[in-house]
DNA sequence: TCTTTATTTGGCAAATAAGCCAAATAAAGA
DNA sequence: TCTTTATTTGGCTTATTTGCCAAATAAAGA
């Protein structure tokens, strides 16, 4: 049972990862291509360190992988399924969206 | 450009949701089928108060619903593609862990 | 109505995470 | 070699989260 725990934990760790909209930002960013730290910068509009940090708390997750490259840093996508992911969070959000709207509908609160 | 910004964040809300061992644990014990709070605190070993907060964490993130029957309150998972999220990650963990094996094996360090 | 049982809430102390600045590193170019 | 540029690390403060206790709530049963 005990390898059961870290199992948990280190998936939990990959969500907890995903979990700051920083990040998530970042990597939905990454989605399109690779980038390198000051355009994830940019993207982000946080300080450089910052940045770096997320980028850190992502990588040792498992969720993105960096490269080295001329004078650049590359991060790109590492967790292949994270398009399924978004997009089935993205489907979930959009369905409760649309229950709390039909809800106002038919309390006529509009 | 703000509509996003709403979105990614209630995006990093599910994720964060699942990003706490307790939390997973309990989940993860909730794909079998619903179960009370009395019967998830024995799962997460923690105090009464601890798990119902984890659970309020978690019905907000719209990962699981509750519904009260009799003395009790059950928990059983909503977000849809739960499932398709753990296989995916457990699937990504298991393949970092033959990585690292073969890694080890090729610098002969055991 | 009074208890009992199941669950949630309030409040607080301890642990953890975030974000910024400054300093370190590392590699490329002059 | 000395600068410059890109990125990471250390350190510190502030904000957030966690987990427990005690108290509140709510509904069922005696």
């Amino acid at each position: 049972m005990d390898a059961y725990r870290e199992y948990i934990e280190a998936q939990a760790k990959i969500f907890k990862a995903l979990g700051h909209p920083t990040r998530l930002l970042m990597v939905d960013a990454l989605r399109t291509g690779e980038k390198c730290v000051c355009e994830l910068q940019t993207i982000a509009g946080a300080d450089m360190s910052t940045v770096s940090k997320h980028l850190s708390i992502l990588r040792e997750a498992g969720v993105v992988s960096s490269e080295k490259r001329g004078t650049n840093i590359y991060y790109s996508i590492s967790l292949c399924c994270l398009d399924s992911f978004l997009a089935c969070s993205s489907a979930m959000l959009q369905s409760r969206i649309l229950q709390q709207y039909s809800m106002i509908q038919s309390n006529q609160k509009d």
